[in-house]
DNA sequence: CTGAAAGCGCTTACAG
DNA sequence: CTGAAAGCGCTTACAG
């Protein structure tokens, strides 16, 4: 047990009888090399049970054939269907994939950074928790930001000239917003989610999507916009609980699929059913949805994950170093479901 | 852009003036290091914006900080909460994770294997496709299985002295069928899932412990224990819609969460509903199992991810070299919702 | 305390 | 075609 008895190309060249340079040629396939000695090589390699070690070959070719994803939440259903999307891609690219969990936390995140930066990972796909290259501290600007090749995705960072793959948040929570409007709706509410007061970029873009569709249609929304941490349950619950009591609340609309499951608890608490007392439209469709009748917003998950996957390999093995900022917006849809109905209490 | 610009230790030690070693030292903290000489190195790592390179860190060490999860289906919400805390065990401990798919097929699941080992992670946490040593080839065992820490979580593989995290899913399946068996049903059903015709041993336990209480019972279930490949949705749906019309079902057992949505589409598109047209328990309980009140079975999903973690990490930061085997069964619940009801069919 | 040298396991330019 | 040697970026035993 161990690697401390894993055979080395010195090894296997021992067993062949011939020097370290020929075992290497004869098994990593280049340079020129003899059919005998090749055989002789492959077979003490076989009794040896030799397999490379990439470590040594990354130290000398600088590549490491390994990428990093950085997720704020790999618990979350949409980021996991991004990573396995990702590991899917690489996978099929040659590269294997090291995953962090910032936890919506900007020092965790720069933590994970470094640790990959010094890992020597061939490129990174973040969803950072950053928004502008200003909020960075220049170190990390510096060892991480300018040296690596880095998509982002579902959130973009101003200020590098990164590929991001996104979608339009702001778009879709005024076009959920103003279907809402639609149906006669006027005390419309959101709930959005935070860990520890940090409110994800993607959040505040929907929340300003959504403000704006009032806005234009003149209906108020003070104090019905919140957010909620979703890991503590109590808390949730008494948030949802207090915007309930307090405002005359028509329809909801849950900004992240992390909370959607808290909020249904809280709805069935209080015995209120969607569509009849309450209209719910949430973030992320989930094939559960189908059968609970739930409209919601339908992100193209595992094709976030796969191109910027394919975007980022793109660059790692492309000869030119510097890309061009290139921000891919993706179709998004609102899937209407009966989960929603037109509000008559007015 | 690019790593080739990475300063080194050699660049730190040019700019402070002096030699490799020193630098090293004063960068590592390790050895005797005058604190003026100290400084000048940690001014001049600052200055070239120095990270250290943890490949050449490793190659002398032997150790990567690094351990890999291997898992049937990333995608899958069970094995999503697992590999979270399986993230956060190792963050904490200072290890990062390599997360690989094997999506069910056993070549893949070995090619994985193969690669990680290969890159020298420090263990190697495993969901694994294989039942027992004897279907492994013997490469692989010299390899990896007999090279690496192993620790095995959901799905054991006999033959080796791993320590495994499971749940007893013979004895769940058994409960859950009693549990209906009790509520007067005779025509119960179970969905599995499958790839391409391969089925998870987990599958293939619960499968068991359904049968045994059927059979204590003296129920038939002759053509009602089926598995579908969820990923292709028309063929789940045929073979749902005939197990459905060809058979008196009055309770379905779904024995994994990937398939759920799929079956309550059927259901959905058959206008049956829960509990009323027919009896419904799933696998896997998820958040909003209650607001749709489904009966479900919770594993711990986090608990068992913590708990591979770390005794992985432990092993790994062990003496001694062989571990015992060991198999940790943790508690699982049937949590009771109402998606079953007394059967009143005949 | 400090530096020159060896070595981790590979690959490759250079002689032969 | 083959081998000795250098080097990837570190750490550490060994002299001084």
């Amino acid at each position: 047990m161990g690697r401390e008895n894993q055979a080395t190309i010195k090894d296997v060249a021992k067993r062949a009888g011939v020097s370290v340079a020929s075992a290497g040629r004869a098994l990593g396939n280049y340079g020129k090399i003899s059919d005998e000695t090749k055989q002789k090589v492959l077979a003490a390699a076989e009794e040896l049970h030799y397999i490379p070690n990439k470590l040594a070959q990354s130290m000398r070719s600088h590549s490491t054939k390994t990428i990093a994803v950085v997720v704020a939440d790999i618990q979350n259903n949409f980021f996991g269907a991004i990573v396995a999307a990702i590991e899917q891609k690489a996978r099929e690219k040659g590269y294997a994939v090291l995953i962090c969990n910032s936890n919506e936390k900007r020092e965790l995140e720069l933590e994970c950074l470094e640790m990959l930066a010094s890992k020597q990972v061939d490129g990174i796909l973040l969803a950072s928790t950053f928004t502008d290259r200003k909020e960075i501290p220049t170190k990390y600007v510096k060892t991480v930001f300018e040296k690596f090749p880095i998509v982002t995705f579902d959130r973009k960072i101003n200020g590098f000239p990164f590929t991001s793959v996104l979608t339009d948040n702001y778009a879709m929570a005024y076009t959920v917003t103003k279907y809402l409007i639609g149906l006669g709706h006027d005390g419309i509410a959101t709930i959005g989610s935070e860990k520890e007061k940090a409110v994800s970029n993607t959040v505040r873009e929907r929340e300003e999507g959504y403000r704006a569709a009032l806005r234009e249609a003149g209906i108020s929304h003070d104090g019905m916009c919140i957010t909620v941490d979703w890991q503590k349950a109590a808390e949730t619950k008494k948030r949802i609980d207090i915007l309930l009591d307090y405002h005359r609340i028509t329809a909801v609309i849950v900004l992240n699929n992390s909370i959607v499951g808290e909020f249904l608890n809280v709805l069935d608490e209080r015995k209120m059913s969607f569509p009849d007392q309450i209209s719910v439209v949430t973030w992320d469709d989930e094939e559960h949805n189908i059968y609970m009748k739930m409209t919601s917003v339908r992100q193209p998950c595992r094709k976030m994950g796969e191109l910027a996957a394919a975007s980022l390999i793109e660059q790692i093995e492309a000869e030119e170093p510097h890309p061009e900022e290139l921000t891919i917006t993706l179709n998004q849809t609102l899937v209407k479901r009966e989960s929603c109905r037109i509000n008559k209490t007015y």
